[in-house]
DNA sequence: CGCTTCGTACGATAAGCATCGTAGTACGGG
DNA sequence: CCCGTACTACGATGCTTATCGTACGAAGCG
Protein backbone atom coordinates (compact mmCIF):
# COMPACT_ATOMS: atom_id res chain seq x y z
CA UNK A 1 0.00 0.00 0.00
CA UNK A 2 1.12 3.42 -0.85
CA UNK A 3 4.68 2.96 -1.99
CA UNK A 4 6.11 5.73 0.14
CA UNK A 5 8.30 7.07 -2.64
CA UNK A 6 6.10 7.75 -5.64
CA UNK A 7 7.39 7.90 -9.16
CA UNK A 8 9.86 10.77 -8.81
CA UNK A 9 8.49 12.53 -11.82
CA UNK A 10 11.00 10.69 -14.03
CA UNK A 11 13.87 13.09 -13.38
CA UNK A 12 16.34 11.68 -10.89
CA UNK A 13 19.51 13.13 -9.47
CA UNK A 14 22.48 11.04 -8.37
CA UNK A 15 23.44 11.47 -4.72
CA UNK A 16 26.25 9.72 -2.90
CA UNK A 17 25.11 7.28 -0.23
CA UNK A 18 25.77 8.36 3.33
CA UNK A 19 28.76 6.09 3.75
CA UNK A 20 30.25 7.32 0.50
CA UNK A 21 30.56 10.89 1.70
CA UNK A 22 34.22 11.81 2.17
CA UNK A 23 35.47 14.47 4.51
CA UNK A 24 37.93 15.74 1.94
CA UNK A 25 35.10 16.17 -0.53
CA UNK A 26 33.01 18.10 1.95
CA UNK A 27 35.90 20.38 2.82
CA UNK A 28 36.70 20.97 -0.80
CA UNK A 29 33.07 21.80 -1.53
CA UNK A 30 33.00 24.33 1.29
CA UNK A 31 36.33 25.90 0.37
CA UNK A 32 34.70 27.91 -2.42
CA UNK A 33 33.22 31.25 -1.30
CA UNK A 34 30.13 30.92 -3.48
CA UNK A 35 29.35 27.43 -2.22
CA UNK A 36 30.02 28.35 1.38
CA UNK A 37 27.54 31.17 0.99
CA UNK A 38 24.92 28.84 -0.43
CA UNK A 39 25.33 26.45 2.46
CA UNK A 40 25.09 29.26 4.98
CA UNK A 41 21.83 30.44 3.48
CA UNK A 42 20.44 26.94 3.43
CA UNK A 43 21.32 26.50 7.08
CA UNK A 44 19.75 29.81 8.02
CA UNK A 45 16.42 29.18 6.37
CA UNK A 46 15.91 25.62 7.54
CA UNK A 47 13.64 25.05 4.55
CA UNK A 48 14.36 23.70 1.14
CA UNK A 49 15.14 26.45 -1.32
CA UNK A 50 15.00 26.54 -5.09
CA UNK A 51 18.15 27.31 -7.03
CA UNK A 52 16.63 30.50 -8.40
CA UNK A 53 16.08 31.81 -4.88
CA UNK A 54 19.77 32.59 -4.56
CA UNK A 55 21.18 35.85 -5.80
CA UNK A 56 24.74 34.88 -6.58
CA UNK A 57 27.45 36.89 -8.32
CA UNK A 58 27.79 34.30 -11.07
CA UNK A 59 25.76 33.23 -14.09
CA UNK A 60 23.15 30.53 -14.04
CA UNK A 61 25.39 27.88 -15.58
CA UNK A 62 27.99 28.48 -12.93
CA UNK A 63 25.31 28.28 -10.28
CA UNK A 64 24.24 24.91 -11.63
CA UNK A 65 27.86 23.79 -11.43
CA UNK A 66 28.22 24.82 -7.78
CA UNK A 67 25.01 23.10 -6.78
CA UNK A 68 26.17 19.94 -8.45
CA UNK A 69 29.49 20.02 -6.60
CA UNK A 70 27.60 20.41 -3.34
CA UNK A 71 25.29 17.53 -4.19
CA UNK A 72 28.01 15.18 -5.41
CA UNK A 73 30.10 15.82 -2.33
CA UNK A 74 27.14 14.94 -0.14
CA UNK A 75 26.54 18.35 1.40
CA UNK A 76 23.09 19.00 -0.02
CA UNK A 77 20.17 16.99 -1.32
CA UNK A 78 18.41 18.08 -4.50
CA UNK A 79 15.01 17.10 -5.81
CA UNK A 80 12.82 18.38 -8.57
CA UNK A 81 9.48 19.91 -7.77
CA UNK A 82 7.82 20.89 -10.98
CA UNK A 83 10.20 23.13 -12.86
CA UNK A 84 12.01 24.12 -9.70
CA UNK A 85 14.91 22.25 -8.13
CA UNK A 86 14.76 22.30 -4.37
CA UNK A 87 17.87 22.20 -2.20
CA UNK A 88 18.33 21.18 1.39
CA UNK A 89 21.29 20.43 3.63
CA UNK A 90 21.97 16.77 4.37
CA UNK A 91 22.08 17.52 8.06
CA UNK A 92 21.03 14.04 9.15
CA UNK A 93 23.73 12.28 7.16
CA UNK A 94 26.47 14.78 7.96
CA UNK A 95 25.66 14.83 11.66
CA UNK A 96 25.75 11.06 11.70
CA UNK A 97 29.06 10.82 9.89
CA UNK A 98 30.79 13.80 11.48
CA UNK A 99 28.96 14.83 14.66
CA UNK A 100 29.15 18.54 15.30
CA UNK A 101 31.20 19.31 12.23
CA UNK A 102 28.52 21.11 10.27
CA UNK A 103 27.57 23.39 13.13
CA UNK A 104 31.21 24.06 13.81
CA UNK A 105 31.81 25.06 10.23
CA UNK A 106 28.72 27.24 10.11
CA UNK A 107 29.73 28.97 13.32
CA UNK A 108 33.22 29.53 11.98
CA UNK A 109 31.84 30.97 8.75
CA UNK A 110 29.49 33.26 10.67
CA UNK A 111 32.31 34.49 12.89
CA UNK A 112 34.47 35.26 9.90
CA UNK A 113 31.62 37.09 8.18
CA UNK A 114 30.98 39.17 11.29
CA UNK A 115 34.64 39.97 11.69
CA UNK A 116 35.00 41.09 8.10
CA UNK A 117 31.83 43.12 8.36
CA UNK A 118 33.66 45.21 10.90
CA UNK A 119 31.80 43.87 13.91
CA UNK B 1 64.08 46.92 24.92
CA UNK B 2 65.73 43.63 24.15
CA UNK B 3 64.23 42.93 20.77
CA UNK B 4 62.48 39.75 21.83
CA UNK B 5 63.06 37.96 18.53
CA UNK B 6 66.74 37.36 18.05
CA UNK B 7 68.33 37.06 14.66
CA UNK B 8 66.40 34.05 13.30
CA UNK B 9 69.41 32.39 11.84
CA UNK B 10 68.94 34.46 8.67
CA UNK B 11 66.38 32.16 7.10
CA UNK B 12 62.85 33.43 7.56
CA UNK B 13 59.52 32.05 6.46
CA UNK B 14 56.45 34.16 5.66
CA UNK B 15 53.37 33.36 7.74
CA UNK B 16 49.98 35.03 7.51
CA UNK B 17 49.01 37.06 10.56
CA UNK B 18 46.24 35.62 12.68
CA UNK B 19 43.59 37.96 11.34
CA UNK B 20 44.59 37.19 7.78
CA UNK B 21 43.71 33.52 8.06
CA UNK B 22 40.65 32.74 5.94
CA UNK B 23 38.28 29.89 6.60
CA UNK B 24 38.09 29.05 2.91
CA UNK B 25 41.86 28.80 2.79
CA UNK B 26 41.98 26.49 5.77
CA UNK B 27 39.29 24.24 4.33
CA UNK B 28 41.03 24.14 0.99
CA UNK B 29 44.31 23.25 2.65
CA UNK B 30 42.68 20.39 4.52
CA UNK B 31 40.78 19.10 1.50
CA UNK B 32 43.89 17.37 0.19
CA UNK B 33 44.45 13.86 1.56
CA UNK B 34 48.19 14.30 1.94
CA UNK B 35 47.84 17.56 3.83
CA UNK B 36 45.04 16.25 6.02
CA UNK B 37 47.30 13.37 6.95
CA UNK B 38 50.13 15.71 7.86
CA UNK B 39 47.87 17.76 10.07
CA UNK B 40 46.52 14.66 11.79
CA UNK B 41 50.03 13.49 12.59
CA UNK B 42 51.00 16.90 13.90
CA UNK B 43 47.95 16.94 16.14
CA UNK B 44 48.66 13.47 17.44
CA UNK B 45 52.22 14.11 18.43
CA UNK B 46 51.73 17.48 20.09
CA UNK B 47 55.35 18.28 19.36
CA UNK B 48 56.96 20.03 16.48
CA UNK B 49 58.05 17.62 13.78
CA UNK B 50 60.59 17.97 11.01
CA UNK B 51 59.47 17.63 7.43
CA UNK B 52 61.60 14.56 6.96
CA UNK B 53 59.82 12.80 9.81
CA UNK B 54 56.82 12.19 7.56
CA UNK B 55 56.68 9.19 5.29
CA UNK B 56 54.42 10.44 2.53
CA UNK B 57 53.56 8.81 -0.80
CA UNK B 58 54.98 11.75 -2.76
CA UNK B 59 58.42 13.03 -3.62
CA UNK B 60 60.33 15.55 -1.57
CA UNK B 61 59.49 18.49 -3.83
CA UNK B 62 55.81 17.73 -3.55
CA UNK B 63 56.15 17.46 0.20
CA UNK B 64 57.72 20.91 0.31
CA UNK B 65 54.79 22.18 -1.73
CA UNK B 66 52.20 20.76 0.66
CA UNK B 67 53.94 22.17 3.71
CA UNK B 68 54.01 25.56 2.09
CA UNK B 69 50.29 25.44 1.35
CA UNK B 70 49.63 24.56 4.98
CA UNK B 71 51.83 27.38 6.19
CA UNK B 72 50.45 30.01 3.80
CA UNK B 73 46.88 29.12 4.70
CA UNK B 74 47.72 29.57 8.38
CA UNK B 75 47.32 25.99 9.51
CA UNK B 76 50.90 25.34 10.57
CA UNK B 77 53.89 27.32 11.73
CA UNK B 78 57.33 26.51 10.34
CA UNK B 79 60.74 27.42 11.66
CA UNK B 80 64.23 26.33 10.85
CA UNK B 81 66.29 24.51 13.41
CA UNK B 82 69.68 23.80 11.96
CA UNK B 83 69.17 21.90 8.73
CA UNK B 84 65.75 20.69 9.80
CA UNK B 85 62.50 22.57 9.35
CA UNK B 86 60.16 22.09 12.26
CA UNK B 87 56.38 22.12 11.90
CA UNK B 88 53.67 22.74 14.44
CA UNK B 89 49.95 23.39 14.31
CA UNK B 90 48.81 26.97 14.89
CA UNK B 91 46.38 25.79 17.51
CA UNK B 92 46.32 29.04 19.43
CA UNK B 93 45.47 31.16 16.41
CA UNK B 94 42.97 28.73 14.95
CA UNK B 95 41.21 28.21 18.26
CA UNK B 96 40.96 31.94 18.69
CA UNK B 97 39.58 32.56 15.22
CA UNK B 98 37.35 29.50 14.94
CA UNK B 99 36.75 28.00 18.39
CA UNK B 100 36.35 24.27 18.32
CA UNK B 101 36.78 23.96 14.59
CA UNK B 102 40.17 22.30 14.60
CA UNK B 103 39.16 19.64 17.10
CA UNK B 104 35.95 19.05 15.20
CA UNK B 105 37.86 18.54 11.99
CA UNK B 106 40.39 16.25 13.62
CA UNK B 107 37.64 14.19 15.19
CA UNK B 108 35.85 13.93 11.87
CA UNK B 109 39.05 12.84 10.14
CA UNK B 110 39.71 10.24 12.83
CA UNK B 111 36.18 8.89 12.55
CA UNK B 112 36.49 8.55 8.82
CA UNK B 113 39.85 6.83 9.13
CA UNK B 114 38.43 4.35 11.64
CA UNK B 115 35.41 3.68 9.50
CA UNK B 116 37.50 3.00 6.43
CA UNK B 117 39.84 0.83 8.41
CA UNK B 118 36.88 -1.45 8.95
CA UNK B 119 36.38 -0.55 12.58
C1' DC C 1 87.67 21.61 2.81
C1' DG C 2 84.78 17.84 1.13
C1' DC C 3 80.72 15.03 2.12
C1' DT C 4 76.13 14.18 3.68
C1' DT C 5 71.63 15.46 4.97
C1' DC C 6 67.74 18.40 4.63
C1' DG C 7 65.14 21.24 2.30
C1' DT C 8 64.33 24.94 -1.81
C1' DA C 9 63.83 26.82 -6.42
C1' DC C 10 62.61 26.39 -10.96
C1' DG C 11 60.65 24.48 -14.95
C1' DA C 12 57.61 21.14 -17.04
C1' DT C 13 53.36 18.69 -17.31
C1' DA C 14 49.02 17.16 -16.84
C1' DA C 15 44.82 17.43 -14.55
C1' DG C 16 41.23 19.98 -12.31
C1' DC C 17 38.16 23.68 -11.88
C1' DA C 18 35.52 28.21 -11.95
C1' DT C 19 33.66 30.79 -15.29
C1' DC C 20 30.96 31.91 -19.31
C1' DG C 21 27.72 31.64 -23.55
C1' DT C 22 24.66 29.24 -26.29
C1' DA C 23 21.57 25.90 -27.28
C1' DG C 24 18.43 22.69 -25.50
C1' DT C 25 14.98 19.94 -22.34
C1' DA C 26 11.27 19.46 -18.84
C1' DC C 27 7.29 21.23 -16.72
C1' DG C 28 3.13 24.07 -16.07
C1' DG C 29 -0.34 27.50 -17.74
C1' DG C 30 -3.18 29.77 -21.02
C1' DC D 1 -0.48 23.62 -28.77
C1' DC D 2 2.44 27.37 -27.89
C1' DC D 3 5.00 30.04 -24.63
C1' DG D 4 7.49 31.24 -20.55
C1' DT D 5 10.14 29.70 -16.62
C1' DA D 6 13.67 26.82 -14.54
C1' DC D 7 17.38 24.40 -15.05
C1' DT D 8 20.84 21.47 -17.95
C1' DA D 9 24.31 20.04 -21.30
C1' DC D 10 28.15 21.05 -23.93
C1' DG D 11 32.10 23.30 -25.40
C1' DA D 12 35.60 26.89 -24.67
C1' DT D 13 38.84 29.33 -21.90
C1' DG D 14 42.02 30.61 -18.72
C1' DC D 15 43.64 29.90 -14.00
C1' DT D 16 45.07 27.00 -10.34
C1' DT D 17 47.26 22.96 -8.59
C1' DA D 18 49.41 18.37 -7.71
C1' DT D 19 53.05 16.07 -9.33
C1' DC D 20 57.74 15.23 -10.76
C1' DG D 21 62.96 15.78 -11.83
C1' DT D 22 66.99 18.18 -11.55
C1' DA D 23 69.90 21.40 -9.86
C1' DC D 24 71.01 24.24 -6.02
C1' DG D 25 71.84 26.32 -1.03
C1' DA D 26 72.46 25.92 4.03
C1' DA D 27 74.00 23.58 8.15
C1' DG D 28 76.74 20.23 10.42
C1' DC D 29 80.55 16.59 10.65
C1' DG D 30 84.97 14.66 10.00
Amino acid sequence: MTTAAPAPSSRDLPHPAREEIRLEGVLHALSDPVRLRIVRELADEEVRLSCSHFDLPVTKSTTTHHFRVLRESGVIRQTYEGTAKMNGLRRDDLDDLFPGLLDCLLTAAARQADRHRGA
